[in-house]
DNA sequence: TCAATATATAACTATATTACAATATTGTAA
DNA sequence: TTACAATATTGTAATATAGTTATATATTGA
């Protein structure tokens, strides 16, 4: 972490400001669950409700927060909302959490 | 993430719960910055307070937690604390963190 | 239009977090 | 021993979050 020494307090305070934004809306077993069911391909709200075994609601309002942090996006097609993942960086991170703590 | 697919759901959940636990202790901006400095060498508590511009208390507080998750340890030495990164995972972390977001 | 299905929102209770202040502990040095 | 500096702990009030249930809205196809 070396690197990080270049950056100024103020960017660095503004940086980790933002990214424990990210990392809070994803430190819940359930919505870090969603996101990677959704990393995987995108998915509907009833898939991710059975592949969770969460209920309609609580799946909805996590998608929702999810949106409002800007790191998913969703699609309605026909009877279905398919949601998948908006912002590269959150696919990168839980990428790299996959690398890191899954295998 | 295709990987992924080979967890069963009973591993993903396990994975999920561990993983989303570290997350929450790193989501809160002047937790990751203590880590970040932390990562960057180890520090005392009066080094963080300064660098980090937090009371005493708090940077006191939230170093315990973050060592009852695993993440730091600490090293009296004389009269000082001495704290550093314990899990090599949360290093990964913090350094996939750094390059995703600040760089 | 109407029934079935998918999605979103509201309201509420229980619990957890946060910040802050006060106090305690520990090691060092005079 | 006393004093002091560094760190840890505790108590507490304000706020935020989790989880549940009930209700509302939207879309599609018959």
């Amino acid at each position: 972490m070396k690197s990080q020494a270049k950056l100024s307090t103020t960017e660095m305070n503004d940086n980790c400001k933002s990214v424990a934004a990210i990392l809070k809306a994803i430190s819940h077993p359930q919505r870090l669950m969603l996101l990677c069911h959704i990393a995987d391909g995108e998915k509907t709200v009833g898939e991710l409700e059975s592949l969770c075994g969460s209920s309609q609601s609580s799946v909805s309002q996590f998608l929702k927060l999810m949106k409002l942090e800007n790191m998913l996006s969703s699609e309605k097609r026909g009877l279905f909302v398919y949601y998948r993942i908006h912002d590269p960086k959150v696919k990168k991170l839980v990428f790299s959490l996959y690398k890191i703590f899954c295998s």
